[in-house]
Order: C-alpha cells, then structure tokens, then sequence
DNA sequence: AGAGGTCTCCCACTTCTTCCCACCTGTCTA
DNA sequence: TAGACAGGTGGGAAGAAGTGGGAGACCTCT
C-alpha cells in the first residue's frame, strides 16, 4: 500500500528520488502521467493497465472523453527506476506540474502524486480546514 | 479493547512509547494517520485496511473525494513498532497535531488516539463541564 | 565529419534513520 | 524497607537513503 508524505527534490538533470518505502511495491518500471489538480500520477504497471482499460470504456463519441483520453494516454510516459529508485520526469510534465527544486511525493493508497511542495502545501492547508466536512463524509460511508 | 489514558513523551528523535498495556492488541505495525480536533488516530493494520477500502471506492473524478482521499491517505503512515514498543511520528502529523515533549495516548475502544498533552487537558475540561451540565439537565427531568 | 549538447550509468559524499544498549524511575513483593 | 523487575526515556553507532557530480556514449546540428 503506498501511503505517506515525503519531500524530494528534482535535481537539475530531472531526476527524482522516489521514497524507499514504495520500492518494492512499484517494481522497476513505472507510468508517469498528467494528473489532477496540476500534479502528476505515478503508476505501477499493474495500475496503469487498469486505469487504461478504464479511460477506454469512456464514450468515444463525447469530445470530453476523447479530450480527457489524449490528456491521460498521450500524457504518460513508461519510465525505468533506475538502480537506486529514481525516475526521470520528462520536460513537458515538469513543466505541467510546475515543479522545480523541492517536490512532495504522496502515496495515494494505489498511486503516487507528485506535486510542487508550495501548492501541495497549499492545498493541505485548504483540506485541512475542510476536516470536521469531510468528517462528516467519513461518518457517512462508515469509516468513523 | 484499547482504553485508558497516558502521558508519554515524543522524544527528539520523534519516537513515542506506546502504553505496554496496548503493545498485545496492536501486533507489530500500524497506521498513522491524521485525526479530528487536531489529533493523530492510529490503527491496527487490520482495521485500517478496512477504512482504506473504503476510501478507495470513492471516484476519481469528484475533487472533494480525491481531496478526502489524500488528506487520508497521503496524511497516513504504516510504522512498525520498535522492539520496547515505540513507533515513529514523521514531522509532517507532528505538526498536523501540534506534538512536543508531553503527549496524551488514548485509547479509543478499537484505535489510539495521541494529543498534544495541553490540547487534551483542555479539551478534556471542555467535556467535563459539559457532563455536569448534562447531568443537571438529567437531574432536572429526574433521571438523576 | 566535428563539435556541442544531452542522456545515462556509475560512484561518492553527507545526512538522516534505525537498531541496539544502558540508565532511570516507579512499583510490587518478600 | 530494600531489592528486583518492568516500563519508559535517552543516546551512540552502524547502516541506509537521498543528493550531487563526473565520465562516457549517443544524437543532432552545423
């Protein structure tokens, strides 16, 4: 399960150290894509296969789908882990996702997200005041 | 069934022992994760697989339940416990939580809760005060 | 074809984490 | 009351993880 907050930095050759806890949960070879929110998703293989199957099934017919099929499929880039847990993030995704320097790499149980450490700081800040709403969501599904 | 409540100190090194009377239920690792009121939850693996099934079921495609999904998960850490029982609190929820030196380790029926010792003595006054009104209000309609 | 730039692989350094051991304190028992 | 034991706290050392840099190969552009 890939859980948990960490800070990293882009190095200028656009490496980026991937925490040692996910290691051995993502194998040597994962999928780099445009994400939501202005971060990027990090996938397994195994994942990614999933989510592919998913963005299919979506109605080619509707213009979104299809705009939100190439924003997903044509964004990715297979990429290998290198042998001491670092990936390459392409030009084009480093710049989508504005990083530069530090960056938080978050597990989100079944993918990572990595993020610009400002505006994921902001954006924590913004859930967090959130919290006694999304309790209330919590009591609903049944999770508190 | 975790209950009781305990003051133990967070270390410099960001370690916290877990009250010996708890160390039989939790096994061996567990999850951190953030509370409400400002407070940490931590859980038994088995149970939290079964709020991370939950959360997981929720669609991608709404902001609020992939703002939901990170402040959970991202928020959370799987942490071992140490051989004298100890478990590590990362900065991030040290902060969430507002942790330094003095520290209130609840039990919870089925999770553990760890407050800042201040936070909890306050808010513990705030119940209490609350008990007696209640109380009153019992005694008033002659339940007590 | 040569020069310049980029990408990749490998190595080295530094910092932080993790493991282990020792001490202290409070409690229970003899 | 004294000794022993268990629980809690703290610190030191070995190891791992993260970061940065250099050399060589490959590609491109002139």
């Amino acid at each position: 399960m890939l859980i948990g907050e960490y800070t990293h930095t882009l190095d200028a050759k656009k490496r980026l150290s991937l925490p040692s806890k996910f290691r051995k949960e993502i194998g040597k070879k994962v999928v780099v894509t445009h994400g939501l929110d202005s971060c990027l998703f990090v996938y397994t293989l195994k994942e990614w296969e999933k989510v592919a199957e998913k963005l299919t099934e979506l109605p080619l017919g509707q213009a979104d789908s299809r705009g939100f099929n190439r924003f997903m499929l044509a964004g990715a880039v297979e990429t290998e882990v290198d042998s001491i847990g670092r990936i390459l993030i392409p030009e084009y995704l480093k710049g989508f996702a504005h990083l530069k320097g530090k960056v938080a790499v978050i597990g989100v149980h079944d993918r990572i997200e990595i993020w610009n450490d400002k505006a994921w700081g902001e954006y924590k800040k913004r859930i967090e005041k959130q919290a006694d709403v999304l309790a209330e969501k919590l009591g609903e599904i049944g999770v508190l």
